[in-house]
RNA sequence: GGCCCGAUGGCGGAGUGGUGACGCAGCGGACUGCAAAUCCGUGCACGCCGGUUCGAUUCCGGCUCGGGCCUCCA
């Protein structure tokens, strides 16, 4: 660990960035009380395949946490699964998300959710992302969020018909996240009825009469099911603590959940005080841009949908989507196209035969020597300055050109370097990110027939033979590549 | 309608009050029977109009265009 470049992160409470102060410095000079960071992220919910603008926003956390690694904090990282559903309607009442799911596919909403935490689960580790301390799943806190709720409920809540609601003008500072004018009567949707403020929101809402819902429990205000702020509220601060350090999720939260959030905090915390930003839960609240086409942000129902697994299906290796992502700042919107992405997958080529060609030549494991400090410097301060991956690329790829450097010592700066990237670049094999895709016509047996037979063409000069037969791979998709150890590879579009 | 953000070379994308990273593509060269792959080298940009300044892509104002949020959303 340097302490050369503190490590600066931007807040989106105050807009700026902000010099990371944990809240647990632990005891300096003492290993066995390092400080520590505390981060909790805002996961899935688990009614659908993630898309891959979705991932960016764990990609973006991972490498936050591997770079509170690096900078020597020790890590809990919570990420949350939402298995209790979001609504879909506009009004409060509505039928919720996985309901919904479940009624569409006729089987029981807990296997839908399971079916997609595991789908999400599959995208987390192919896109090297490191396990969290710990996956909360909401359902298993109802218990915890009901006696929060309870809590706050006589000082800040009110109740309705549908449900117990959250009396946003309670709390001091409510949407200072989010930076928007809370006047009312703005909103396009219908109000609920009886709700003091257009922004108040539902802390519980109750199952409407005579209806039966997959997912219900008994509460003091009923049958019913927490609303979904409640959820991040109450994980949050159960395996965490309040206030932790730095919360996380896409920019889209900015704007409501997270407010809502922070007020039920406030409220839960306001022994402490209902100021802001002082007790919003988290001192740091970090938030990522979307992964966006031209025709705008990623959606599910229109176009294509976009899942890692149709990338995988086209012949694209997934930690050449999460290079994509490393290649912008996580604050800027990244404009995803398939062109790029076989640029990605280019550099991601390059970088890995770089590796390989290292580790063909390296000795046993050694320490990066003197030479590798003022590029560690570099990359180091990159990386402490919110995150600059882009940069820190660029370091990692100077080094890897370098000459005349000592392949181990050079294998050891990239491994460094790497972790806290990710892309698993000591680990891959080069022949591992040839992916067959899923509409080749040509089998493997078939290929190495082909190349034998214009081997054999080739050694008998009959070089229209050869080119005939590589004119015909070409045509199924195969680029044959003499000069290489790997001999062809996938013709990708 | 309200709030907010962005506009950098062919594409993606950093950064900066004074020589405009990097990647991919392109171009030239090496290698190759020829290609491909690889390696070396290399051309190309700061939306428009004003202002501040010795000097602006960078700061300020306006304009145009694009996008996001205001409803679930990474």
């Amino acid at each position: 660990m340097t302490d050369a470049h503190p490590l600066t992160l931007f807040n989106s409470l105050t807009r700026r960035n902000e010099a990371f102060q944990p809240v647990h410095p632990g005891v300096p000079g003492d290993a066995a009380q390092p400080p520590q960071a505390r981060v909790y992220t805002c996961g899935p919910t688990v009614y659908n395949y993630p898309h891959i603008g979705n991932m960016r926003a764990y990609v973006f956390a991972d490498v936050l946490g591997r770079t509170l690694s690096f900078k020597g904090y020790k890590l809990t990282h919570v990420i949350n699964i939402t298995d209790v559903g979001h609504l879909t309607d506009d009004a409060d009442a509505g039928e919720d998300k996985l309901e919904k799911a479940a009624k569409d596919r006729a089987q029981s909403i807990w296997d839908i959710a399971r079916h997609y935490t595991e789908a999400y689960w599959a995208d987390i580790a192919a896109l090297n992302i490191r396990q969290p301390a710990q996956w909360s799943i909401a359902t298993d806190y109802v218990p915890q969020m009901i006696e929060f709720a309870r809590s706050i409920a006589d000082r800040h809540c009110y109740e309705l018909s549908s449900g117990l609601y959250f009396d946003v003008s309670t709390v001091a500072d409510y949407g200072l996240l989010a930076r928007s004018a809370t006047e009312e009567g703005e909103g396009r949707i219908d109000p609920v009825d009886g709700k003091r403020h257009a922004a108040d929101f539902a802390i519980w809402r109750r199952t409407p009469a005579g209806e039966k819902r997959q997912m219900e429990w008994d509460s003091p205000w009923g049958r019913g099911a927490p609303g979904w702020h409640l959820e991040c509220s109450v994980m949050s601060g159960a395996l965490l603590g309040f206030p932790f350090d730095i919360h996380t999720g896409g920019i889209d939260h900015r704007e409501i959940h997270h407010p809502n959030e922070i007020a039920q905090n406030q409220a839960f915390c306001c022994a402490g005080g209902l100021d802001l930003p002082a007790n919003s839960g988290a001192r740091v609240w970090m938030h990522n841009n979307f992964l966006v086409e031209r025709s705008g942000k990623m959606s599910k129902s229109s176009g294509e949908f976009l899942r890692l697994q149709l990338l995988i299906d086209r012949g694209f290796h997934p930690l050449a989507y999460r290079l994509m992502c490393l290649q912008a700042h996580y604050r800027s919107e990244l404009e995803f196209s398939w062109e790029g992405l076989a640029a990605t997958l280019t550099r991601l080529k390059r970088l890995l035969m770089t590796v390989s060609g290292l580790r063909a030549q390296a000795g046993p494991a050694v320490a990066a020597g003197a030479w590798f400090g003022p590029f560690r410097d570099r990359f180091d301060s990159a990386m402490s300055d919110d995150l600059n991956t882009p940069v820190a690329l660029t370091v990692l790829e100077e080094v890897a050109a370098l000459k005349k450097t000592d392949p181990s010592e050079k294998l050891a700066a990239l491994a460094a370097m790497d972790a806290v990237l990710g892309l698993n670049l000591l680990g891959l094999d080069r022949a591992e990110l040839r992916l067959r895709p899923a509409k080749a016509v040509i089998g493997d047996q078939e290929i190495d027939a082909a190349l034998a037979a214009r081997d054999a063409a080739r050694a008998a000069k009959d070089f229209a033979a050869s080119d005939a037969l590589r004119a015909e791979l070409a045509g199924r998709g195969v680029e044959v590549m003499d000069g290489d150890p790997l001999r062809w590879d996938w013709r990708l579009d």
